[in-house]
DNA sequence: TTATTATTAGGAATACTTCCTAATTAATAA
DNA sequence: TTATTAATTAGGAAGTATTCCTAATAATAA
């Protein structure tokens, strides 16, 4: 797990401000794995600072994003957040949301083969898997 | 590809009823491999029905969705859409929103792994690559 | 401490999608 | 063919996540 004063440091030394809803943000990013969306991060946060806006949230994480600091996929319409930048398949389940990281090594030599085939300059990937996690799937046997 | 006479009949015989304004959308998805927004194949398809709406062109795209006819994914926050329904990934342009399929034989693996060591029971999976297509990536290096 | 300017809070605006309802029409039977 | 009936449609309103806007605030450098 990445050290909250990595990343701080590494938003400061690019001229960013460090306020105190950004160090709230990033902190929980980097101790849970549950995949938070927007609006599950602002409640967290809201807890310690009960003044911080939705519109913050969504712009500290459009720059942990942009800075590669968080990775942002999309569950139903709903953007989530997670702090595991690293190649990895999301699996996403159906059922209650709950998003599981799987590492896979082959992932990185599909996509060279993908990009050769193509011609396409590759940036970004985003492997996902959608059915039921091990506590849901029995409901719908 | 598919014939347009499989797909109507599939839905026949599930009891849906077969309208001009269905038939339509699924000759277009058929013919064509551009992954269309439904606003896109709403203008297509008012070319030849003046008179149909947006709703419907939506309505038609989750029945053949849930039918498992034609696949969705989400670029940008909008639906694209694609009758190649088989395991494949999906390069897709982040300047023109170009979608371009590769097919990849290992993916099967990849989520029979993926299943094993998470426990999920998988449905769905959506494999993708975000960069710049053959066409725009010289004007981002 | 003061000056500068990035950042914030709060709400309005946006954009895609879903929902709602009366009118229409595909499918079936007579 | 016509009548019946229920699925489907057109059109627009409503919903929802996200982005945009602006005055007020506060992090940083001098």
């Amino acid at each position: 797990m990445q050290q909250i004063e990595e990343l701080v440091n590494s938003l400061r030394e690019e001229g960013f401000r460090i306020t105190p809803q950004r160090i709230a943000i990033v902190e929980y990013l980097l101790k849970t794995n549950d995949h938070p969306s927007a609006e599950h991060i602002h409640k967290i946060v809201q807890k310690k600072y009960p003044m911080v806006s939705l519109s913050t949230v969504y712009k500290t994480l459009d720059l942990l994003r942009e800075k590669k600091l968080v990775n942002e996929i999309k569950v139903e319409g709903e953007a989530r957040f997670d702090a595991h930048t690293d190649e990895h398949i999301n699996l996403i389940c159906m059922n209650c949301g709950k998003i599981e990281d799987v590492d896979e090594d082959s992932l990185r030599e599909i996509q060279t083969k993908a990009a050769r085939k193509s011609k396409y300059m590759i940036l970004k990937s985003n492997f996902e898997l959608l059915g039921y996690c091990n506590n849901c799937k029995s409901k719908f046997i």
